[in-house]
DNA sequence: TGTATTATAGTAAGCACTTACTTACCTTTT
DNA sequence: AAAAGGTAAGTAAGTGCTTACTATAATACA
């Protein structure tokens, strides 16, 4: 064939030269991971995954026995960073009371901004009922869940949060957060609905503590 | 052919007969909705359409052009129904205060919990970019969203509520519900989250309406 | 009322193309 | 020379859609 007649997306540039095997397997599953974010796993086609990564479809089948396989290694990619604390946790150190909850809200808020890839992968795999959106939910999902918990559990012990179930305060308190962005991101309301980020946090930050305080 | 030898799904026993075509061509949306709601525009096919109505492919293309214009007619079964207020609004009539935050979250949720074929096929035509999901928005979805906020813009003219931006209010209150739907039915938390309606719908609107109250 | 005709609903088979995946081979690097 | 990375061509099955025909119901007429 002619090199020249091959149109080479930008972000395959590298694979021009040759990868190691590592390098190429990362590569496909970050190439993977933005398609299956786009079209779901269903209509994300293995030709489509080769033509975005500059490569053969049989380059993939190299690396991966089949597609489910590639999907599943999302999986290792970003829900088991072995051991190691969220960066979202590493913020939240020395952070007290109504400050946590601010940084939650703006760093997801932020998160989703600059990137609704995972946002979207999540929910695409949530719907086809795939393993990813259960390990993220068992573990990212109720790990920031539990931080929360435990937070408003002390609040309430310190007499600055009434007492209500610390469980259902926590899921209101992302609810918020977390349908703002699906709103945003996923419906396309950011095309209409402008606010400074912290406008946003600072309403979600207060509406929740003000609804949680002791009467 | 022998008919013995056709597998009659349960839900095409009146396929067995004949239909009038404007009756089979309803059949045909209403089964191609709770596929698509189930497995996306792309993850549907028309041979499982078909199979699932209990009729031949070919059936579908003497109704409809082509797979896209079934999709599509789904929009006018759920989303132009030609004046007449939505269920939820008829419900709110005659109702003030906090008491339109409890039916609004009462209605949402309960309506996903017995039926979330809707909830997915929004989210699917959502994340797929399709018409429906911006028509859903823009009618039924805007249509709540003013009422609330007209009812959030009394309420701080009458005192009750501090001043707040009343469209992130609004946004704030419906995340809290709309979120917790989303996590209980495509996330699967309803599996290990149990909660009585009540007891989460009192706990969303005490956290709303504490947090708005004039301080 | 029975029969023939017409209209309508439905099907079997097929088409052109796409899909996930394989294989035998080529090219480049070590 | 051997190992590793990569490709062109191919396969079997699946896809959206079409076509020529069949089956059934409704209607007209004797």
């Amino acid at each position: 064939m002619y090199k020249e007649s091959r149109k080479m997306p930008k972000s395959a540039e590298d694979s021009k030269k040759r990868m190691s095997g590592e390098q190429r397997k990362a590569q496909i599953v970050t190439v993977a991971m933005q398609l299956f974010a786009e079209e779901g796993f269903k209509g994300t086609t293995t030709r489509e995954i080769a033509r975005r990564a500059g490569i053969s479809e049989a380059v993939i089948f190299k690396h991966f026995s089949k597609k489910e396989d590639l999907y599943n290694a999302i999986i290792d990619q970003c829900c088991n960073d072995g051991g190691g604390e969220s960066r979202l946790l590493k913020l939240l150190k020395q952070k007290q009371g109504r400050e946590v909850f601010s940084e939650v809200a703006m760093f997801l808020i932020t998160e989703h901004q600059n990137d609704s890839t995972f946002l979207k992968l999540l929910t695409y795999s949530a719907l086809e009922k795939h393993t990813l959106s259960d390990i993220f939910i068992k573990t990212k999902a109720m790990e920031l869940i539990e931080f929360l918990v435990s937070h408003i559990k002390s609040l309430m012990d310190e007499g600055v949060f009434r007492k209500a179930d610390h469980e259902l305060a926590a899921r209101a308190f992302l609810g918020m957060v977390l349908h703002f962005n699906i709103a945003q991101e996923l419906y396309g309301l950011k095309k209409t609905f402008k606010r400074q980020n912290s406008d946003v946090v600072d309403t979600f930050v207060d509406i929740f503590f003000d609804g949680m305080k002791r009467r």
